[in-house]
DNA sequence: TGCATAATTTGACTTGCGTCAAACTCCTTT
DNA sequence: AAAGGAGTTTGACGCAAGTCAAATTATGCA
């Protein structure tokens, strides 16, 4: 089977993901919109201050978010997997520029659509509005539980919750960018993983 | 002109926000589905662990929202004021249990559909989904501010962003409840009011 | 294989803010 | 007008975690 195919399948996939039974002409008039890219281990694939002109969606991969405060400071917003929505929703919908800018943390394989075809073909099938509910709902309680997390205010609690709900991301990304997500000093992280505090 | 008028105003306003231009028809199967509710302040609007039967949407009074983490502490992740939605939006659209509480911070009065009747008449209209959309991602936006506030590490400039993005908060709401969404010491932010830190 | 750079750890010092406790102010109710 | 209670302020003290700095361990690349 080749890269293709897979990733076709992964688009599918994707597709039945967010709107549940999709029709065969809806299928063939949406099949055709949807494209590929790849990055690499450091690329841009959004960048804060611009509007989004593309969806994508990951196939293989790791993505992190990121904004600065007004001190210039990086603050991690989120990490983004296999089969994850990577891309800044709320300026997507809303059409307003992004916040925060999306890295590729290694080599990176997306299935993305444009703006203009996504809203294009929501004319016709007005029923895929139900897709953007489904992602930014996704979103919202993916934001909700970071919120809950950087509410506990000992440090070693913050980080055991982030083993709790999310395992992975202590095995794929780098100390750093663990700290800067959890809130706390990089220093602090290897005190806490060193059981020292 | 009557109070109920008034709320039907309202709550044609509040359609059009979400949902921009609508027919005559879509507002005559819509309008008979919407009812009125009032509160008192300390009632519970809708209680952690329910299943959101409905989508309220303030007209008049304030509301605060809030979740008890594992040690029982309390704590607040939102107000919410006339012409804003206020209810546990994820669940309302993922059918799960809420984890957070509504509560009437004044007198209160609402338009609200129950979320049977909404679903129902989104098979006829599905474009409609396009409003809770609009909701999800207004509370997605309301949740990333939030978030961004947190991530501030001093006391002080966190309370000073506050003042800056939500100025009114300060005036309606009791001081504990303030120092519980920005996340420190009731203490602490007495003392930061007083310019002591 | 070994060097260079990045990533992580450890140490020493400082401080913001939480906690506990008590005082003060402002409503509300009788 | 007085009493009671909620809401807010002030004080004293201790500690978690930030900062700066240096050491140690990984990692990629020639």
């Amino acid at each position: 089977m080749s890269g293709t195919d897979n990733h076709l399948q992964t688009a599918i996939e994707y597709i039945s993901k967010y709107i549940g039974n999709v029709q065969e002409e809806e299928l063939e008039l949406l099949l055709p919109l949807v494209r590929f890219a790849n990055y690499q281990k450091g690329d841009l694939i959004y960048k804060y201050g611009e509007i989004p002109k593309s969806a994508s969606f990951i196939i293989t991969g790791a993505v992190r978010s990121y904004y600065f405060d007004e001190d210039g400071k990086e603050n991690t917003v989120g990490f983004h997997f296999e089969n994850e929505p990577a891309f800044p929703y709320g300026s997507f919908v809303e059409l307003v520029p992004a916040a925060t800018s999306f890295v590729a943390m290694e080599p990176v394989a997306v299935v993305w659509i444009s703006r203009h075809d996504f809203y294009h073909f929501l004319e016709t099938f007005p029923r895929f509005e139900i897709g953007i509910a489904k992602v930014l709902s996704e979103y919202l309680i993916k934001g909700g539980q970071h919120l809950k997390l950087m509410r506990i205010d000992s440090s070693r609690e913050r980080y055991k919750k982030l083993l709790e709900l999310q395992p992975e991301i202590v095995t794929r990304v780098p100390l750093t960018y663990i700290a800067s997500y959890l809130g706390m000093a990089l220093e602090t992280l290897s005190r806490v993983r060193a059981g020292k505090l």
